[in-house]
DNA sequence: GTAATTGCAAACGGTTTGCGATCTC
DNA sequence: GAGATCGCAAACCGTTTGCAATTAC
């Protein structure tokens, strides 16, 4: 099972790396369709997994949203900000975490986290016209 | 909109509160149907809506599971084990947590978060027959 | 050469919704 | 009696999958 850099894989992973937001799958299926019209939706989800399993990107999930795909597997932690639709990076590391937990009796060990907080971003961007549907504008 | 207390709503919230573990959607209907065998699907997830409204119960949402319901809806975070297929709730506040948000700049308010952690849960019930498969064995 | 990967299209699974009938207040 | 809620069944939507053809190594 040894994995192939195809030439789909590797446009899926540029198209992630080059955004400058977090993806959906059917947004890096859109902008890679633009260098090669024939991908398939089952490729772009095929290979977010087998790219996923590698480490090599991680999965962002939101709760009532698609998945997000991130190029830097190492974020663990989001905000988001639905009146905007957007998503930023927040910086907390696994160790610090898990002290703040209190003990529970039923841990053994932590593998991973998910951690997603909401609210409401600043409008610094937004009142400047500059952010406000930059997804949709960027995917047009 | 004001809502009324229906006899499935409040069914749909007495099998939430008696259930010792935190049951889907899917569980919380086939336990009802027991006492009202007409209930329908769409009937149990309208009323999961409006009971989350109100406040009186929480969805947790576990990435690449369907959604549980917890009768407690102060709680914050929770431990997946999904060896064991068991859920506990952790403690952890909402001031605490932000605290420990490295301040970031475009964020100007936490409404809400939503943290899974995941990983293996001490064996202690297990190993004497008596978690493994409770909620199947329940439902039974 | 061969095993991984692809495109296609159909299926999946949890959840939502449109409808006319039925309840709660 | 008005409007919230119901049961039913079909639709929804993000994601997965079976298959024969293609491609990377």
């Amino acid at each position: 099972m040894k994995s192939r850099l195809t030439q789909q894989r590797k446009l899926i992973l540029d198209v992630i790396q080059a955004a400058c937001y977090h993806p959906t799958a059917e947004q890096i299926h859109q902008l890679a369709q633009k260098s090669m019209p024939n991908l398939s939706v089952g490729t772009v989800y095929r290979n977010l997994d087998v790219l996923r399993d590698e480490k090599r990107i991680k999965r962002i999930d939101i709760p009532g949203e698609p998945a997000r795909f991130d190029a830097d597997p190492s974020h663990k932690a989001y905000f988001v900000c639905r009146d905007k639709g957007s998503i930023y990076d927040l910086d907390l590391d696994a160790a610090t975490l898990s002290k703040l937990l209190k003990d529970h009796p039923a841990i053994q060990r932590i593998d991973d986290f998910s951690l997603v907080v909401f609210g409401t971003a600043k409008d610094t961007m937004t009142e400047r016209g500059m952010r406000k549907g930059r997804v949709n504008q960027f995917l047009n």
